[in-house]
RNA sequence: GGAGAGGUGGCUGAGUGGUCGAAAGCACCGCACUCGAAAUGCGGCGUGCCGGCAACGGUACCGUGGGUUCGAAUCCCACCCUCUCCGCCA
C-alpha cells in the first residue's frame, strides 16, 4: 500500500515509476479521490463542530433555566441532524473509495531495478558451480522407482499432487530438516511453527489479498490456506508497535503451501515442480527502513548458501521492474540448473517489500525517543523443498539409476549415501 | 458446543450521559540538580484531517458498524476479537 500523502508531493515520479512496471499513470485520478475524501472529510467535520457547538449551549442553556434558548438552539441541530448523516456516507465512501483504488496498485521498484516487461529482462548477476551438460532425464522419468507416485496422488486428490514414498519421501524430509537447521545455526533465524489457516486480513497485509483471492485456497470458515508461510511470518508484527533495538527479527518455518495455481493451466504439468501442496522453508525479515537492503543481501547469501553446501549450480538473477511481484521493491531470483529440462529453474525468490506491507499491517518501530515509523519487510525461500528435490534427483543422479545423497543432507539420512531403485 | 468476563493512549489502568482526547502510574524526551550517574523536581509526550511560513489553532477518533439522545468512551443492538470455567478432542 501506498501513502498517498507522497503520491501527492509527487506525482510525477509515482507515475514514472510505475510506468517501469508497465502500468499506466494513476496519480492524478488518486489525488482526485484524495481531494475528494479530504473535502468530504472536512465538511462532515464542520457540521459535527457545529452540531457540538450547539450542544455545549444548551447544556448551558438548561442550566441557566433560559428553556426558550435552549428550544432555538435544539431546532437548530435538528436542521443539522437530517444533513449529517448524508455527509458521513460521502465521507465513509471517498475514503473507501481511494484505500480500494490504493489496495490494487503494486510497490514501487526500487531505482536500481533494471527496465524491462517479463522475465527475457531480468539480469543475471553471479553463477556459481559447474552444471552438467549432457542428456538427462527429468525426475518424473526415473523416480518412480525411488518411490515418487504421481498415479496414487491423482486417484485421491487429482492432479498437481504427489505421493512420496520410502526414500524419497525421507530425503525430502531431510532437505526441508537441513535447510531449516542451517537458517537457525548459520544465519540466526528464530525457527517459527506458524498456523497454516489464517484471516483475511492477513492476506491483506501480505498482499494476497484483494487482488490474488483466486490464487490461494479458501477454507468454508472463510479463512485462507496460506500459499507461503511469508504470510504468517510476516503477520507476526502487524499492528505491533516494536522497539528499534528488537530490529532486526528474523524468523524461518518450514510449512506446507497451497496454491490454486488458477492461471497455470498447461504449465509444468509434469513432475513436482508446480504442485497445489507443496513444502517450503521461508525467509522473514524484519528491519529498519536503513537496513532493509543490506538485510536483503544478506537473506540472499542466506539462501544461496544452501544451495552451495548441497553443490546444486545456481544463478542469482536481478528481476526486472516488470516481472517483479506485486509487493516487491527489488527482488532476487535464484535458479538452480536442472538438468533434465536443461535449463535453470526458479528455487527461491528473495525480495525487499520496504514499508509496502508494514503499512497494510500497521507494523511499526519506535526509534530511539522517536515517533513510530513503519518497518520494512522482507521474505525469501531458502528454500523450495520440493523443487529442491527435483534438483537434488537430476543433478546426483548416477548412470545406475541411483541418486547419490549430497554430504550435507547425509546426517539427516541416517548416513545413507545413495537412493537406490526399488 | 455451554456459561461468564472483557476490549480506553507505547504499557498498566481510572472513567456509566455534557466541563473527557480522556485521571494516575510506568516508559520515553527536554530542563534543573550533579564532576558524572542514580534519585528527585519541573515541563513535554497519540493519530488523521483542515487552516497557518511557523509557533500554534480548530476538528474527529476510547474494538468495528448501526441505534437512542440536543449531546455517547459512558445507554441499546449486531458483529469481530481476547480471556476464564465446563464439555469434547490430537
Amino acid at each position: 500500500m501506498h501513502d498517498i500523502r507522497l503520491i501527492r508531493d509527487d506525482p510525477q515520479g509515482f507515475d514514472a515509476a510505475l510506468a517501469r512496471r508497465g502500468l499506466e499513470p494513476v496519480a492524478a485520478a488518486l489525488i482526485t479521490l484524495d481531494e475528494r475524501r479530504r473535502a468530504a472529510q472536512t465538511e462532515l467535520q464542520t457540521a459535527l463542530a457545529r452540531r457540538n457547538e450547539a450542544s455545549k449551549a444548551i447544556g448551558a442553556a438548561k442550566a441557566q433555566k433560559r428553556e426558550e434558548v435552549a428550544a432555538a438552539l435544539m431546532a437548530e441541530v435538528a436542521g443539522l441532524k437530517e444533513t449529517i448523516p448524508a455527509l458521513e456516507d460521502a465521507a465513509r465512501e471517498a475514503d473507501t473509495a481511494l484505500e480500494a483504488n490504493l489496495a490494487v496498485i503494486p510497490n514501487l521498484p526500487a531505482p536500481d531495478v533494471p527496465a524491462g516487461a517479463d522475465e527475457s529482462d531480468n539480469v543475471q548477476l553471479t553463477i556459481w558451480g559447474d552444471p552438467r551438460e549432457g542428456d538427462f532425464p527429468e525426475h518424473p522419468e526415473f523416480a518412480g522407482p525411488l518411490g515418487l507416485d504421481f498415479e496414487s496422488a491423482a486417484a485421491i486428490a487429482g492432479t498437481r499432487f504427489a505421493v512420496l514414498k520410502g526414500g524419497i519421501a525421507r530425503l525430502h524430509r531431510a532437505i526441508g530438516q537441513f535447510m531449516l537447521d542451517r537458517n537457525v545455526a548459520d544465519w540466526g533465524y528464530t525457527e517459527v511453527i506458524p498456523p497454516l489457516l489464517v484471516r483475511d486480513a492477513a492476506m491483506f497485509g501480505t498482499t494476497q489479498l484483494p487482488k490474488f483471492a483466486e490464487d490461494s485456497f479458501r477454507t468454508t470458515d472463510d479463512r485462507w490456506l496460506i500459499p507461503t508461510a511469508e504470510v504468517s511470518l510476516t503477520n507476526l508484527v502487524r499492528e505491533k508497535i516494536l522497539d528499534e533495538g528488537e530490529l532486526p527479527l528474523r524468523f524461518t518455518a518450514l510449512t506446507q503451501c497451497f496454491r490454486a495455481e488458477a492461471g497455470a493451466a498447461g504449465r509444468d504439468t509434469k513432475g513436482l515442480i508446480r504442485q497445489h501442496q507443496f513444502e517450503k522453508v521461508e525467509l522473514v525479515s524484519i528491519t529498519t527502513p536503513e537496513a532493509s537492503e543490506a538485510e536483503h543481501e544478506r537473506m540472499t547469501r542466506a539462501a544461496e548458501s544452501i544451495l552451495e553446501a548441497l553443490g546444486l549450480p545456481y544463478r542469482r538473477m536481478l528481476l526486472c521492474a516488470g516481472d517483479m511481484g506485486f509487493a516487491a521493491r527489488k527482488t532476487y531470483d535464484l535458479e538452480v540448473w536442472l538438468p533434465g529440462q536443461a535449463r535453470y529453474r526458479e528455487i527461491s525468490s528473495c525480495s525487499n517489500c520496504g514499508d509496502f506491507q508494514a503499512r497494510r499491517m500497521n507494523a511499526r518501530f519506535r526509534p530511539a525517543g522517536g515517533k513510530p515509523e513503519l518497518v520494512h519487510t522482507l521474505n525469501g525461500s531458502a528454500l523450495a523443498v520440493g523443487r529442491t528435490l527435483v534438483a537434488v534427483l537430476e543433478n546426483c543422479q548416477e548412470s545406475d539409476g541411483s541418486v547419490r545423497i549430497p554430504d550435507a543432507l547425509r546426517p539427516h539420512m541416517g548416513g545413507l549415501e545413495a537412493l537406490t531403485p526399488a
